[in-house]
RNA sequence: UCCGCAGUAGCUCAAUGGUAGAGCAUCCGGCUGUUAACCGGAGGGUUGUAGGUUCGAGUCCUACCUGCGGAGCCA
């Protein structure tokens, strides 16, 4: 009877199925791939939680249902009743035994097929293209890092204070950012960072993250960029550079400690060497910039890197890659020359001329995955930082008062969902680690 | 923005300057345990665009468009 099977309860997914081994169950989802024998069919469905095979005989099923299930489409969304036996034979080592069947709707033509595909071609059909089995991992991990993230801080006390999307002005300067034409007699920018704001919220609660999108019109076009990815920033009043160098330390240990425990199954699927997962535990390498600079041009000496690297300069891509090579653990490289790191970056009191910003390279090349520091707190140093770098000061007006009312040494970091995502899974690209990748030439789906 | 690479069937790719082809997908047929199933058949093309060289251009030349990889900048 139409609509009987598609409004049946409960629904069971596919994940539980170990639980329902000899029962008859209602699955409801769509079809990942199909086989036929003749008299025999062997349509696997998906459902969101899972992968199952089906065996479907002509002798078990009425002519209507074998008809509708003969040459149904890849990705066909249908509801089937069966069932459910173990068997090695399946993949998945479950199967269900079909009895009855109702298609949603009949697909035809599925762009994606079990073959290979390129780029762009995947990218074009992102929306389809999460139904497959290693897009489905990545954003599970994905998924896991972010609830990881909020489950730390919660636990160490941070209260949630997000920051503002649309800002008046940039926090750092230099970055090129998005404009938006929407208020009077101001342009607005979309936001590179939330840090200015979680100065704010953190002189009013103490510890707190903000934990959103972030965007920038940078011309990038690597791996590791995209122009809209979501970094989460915690921010911490009456702490140093030390206190976020312990505090990322902890960090990223949960989080891989998570993901470890939570996604072995899909760090299995994209072949992820987990052995290297496992070693990440405190303490970390801790480098000062000098002696990262050393490294570099010991690596240039020893042919590894093709340019020597100068003191003074801010890491490229290579040279981050070079150094955390040399490390089985993120490595932490602080106190940078302030030339090359965001105006409110507070001085090392012994070296007036390095900031007491720390960036954490993650292991393998996958480059920097945290960038912070402590912050400046004195007014009339930020004052003449704002004035040197030729920002607007109406803008800023609001953070002074942060110094000027009850200033206190504070310190946080950001850190980049996407970038952290791509090392723990492994993978090539970032674009795979979001739903839907924004990027220089691409903007849909 | 700069450097490098590539655009041929829905997809992934072939084709010495000389008749545009294969696998997958699609459609039809066969097969009662398939594992990216297999076997047989059919349809499917303005070779990215515009110009040029040549008896003849998918192939050589020029410009443009689109995408990919990387750099700078950054997380």
């Amino acid at each position: 009877m139409k609509g009987s099977l598609l409004s049946f309860k409960p629904q069971v997914y596919i994940k539980d199925l170990s639980r329902h081994v000899g029962e008859e169950v209602v699955i409801k989802g769509w079809l990942y791939n199909s086989r036929s024998s003749g008299k025999i069919l062997f349509p696997q469905l998906r459902d969101g939680t899972g992968i199952v095979q089906c065996v479907v005989l002509k002798s078990a099923v009425s002519p209507e249902v074998w008809e509708a299930l003969d040459h149904l489409g890849q990705e066909s969304s249908l509801v089937v009743r069966g069932k459910v036996r173990e068997d090695a034979r399946a993949p998945g080592g479950y199967e269900i035994e079909v009895t009855d069947a109702e298609v949603v709707q009949a697909a035809t033509g599925y762009p994606i097929t079990p073959k290979e595909h390129g780029v762009e071609f995947l990218l074009d059909h992102r929306h389809l293209w999460i139904r497959s089995r290693r897009q489905h991992a990545i954003l599970k991990v994905r998924h896991t890092v972010v609830r990881a993230v909020r489950d730390f801080l919660d636990q160490e006390g941070f209260i949630l204070c997000d920051a503002p999307i649309l800002t008046p002005a940039a926090c750092e300067g230099t970055t090129t950012l998005f404009e938006v034409d929407y208020f009077e007699d101001e342009k607005a920018y979309l936001t590179q960072s939330g840090q200015l704001y979680n100065e704010a919220t953190a002189a009013a609660f103490g510890r707190v993250y903000c934990f959103g999108p972030t965007f920038r019109a940078e011309k990038s076009k690597t791996r590791r960029h995209l122009t809209e990815f979501w970094m989460v920033e915690p921010e911490m009043a009456y702490a140093t550079i030390d206190d976020v160098m312990e505090l990322s330390e902890r960090f990223l240990t949960a989080i891989v400690a998570r993901v470890l425990d939570e996604r072995r199954e899909e760090l299995k699927l994209l072949e992820r060497d987990t052995a290297k997962l496992e070693r990440i535990a405190p303490p970390f390498p801790r480098l000062h910039y000098d002696e990262a600079v050393r490294i570099l041009q010991e690596g240039h000496e020893r042919g590894a890197l093709e340019d020597r690297f100068e003191w003074g300069g801010d890491f490229g891509a290579p040279d981050e890659t070079y150094l955390s090579q040399q490390f089985e653990k993120p490595v932490m490289v602080h106190r940078f020359p302030a030339a090359v790191k965001a105006f409110y970056m507070a001085r090392d009191p012994e070296r007036p001329e390095l900031a007491l910003g720390v960036d954490v390279l993650a292991p393998e090349g996958y480059g920097e995955i945290i960038g912070g520091g402590e912050r400046a707190a004195s007014l009339e140093f930020l004052e003449e930082q704002i004035r040197e770098h030729n920002l607007p000061r109406e803008a800023f007006e609001w953070y002074l008062d942060l110094r000027r009312y009850g200033s206190v040494p504070h310190a946080g970091f950001g850190m980049g969902i996407e970038r952290c995502v791509a090392w723990l899974c492994g993978i090539e690209h970032v674009r795979e680690t979001i739903p839907f990748p924004r990027m220089l030439y691409r903007l849909r789906p």
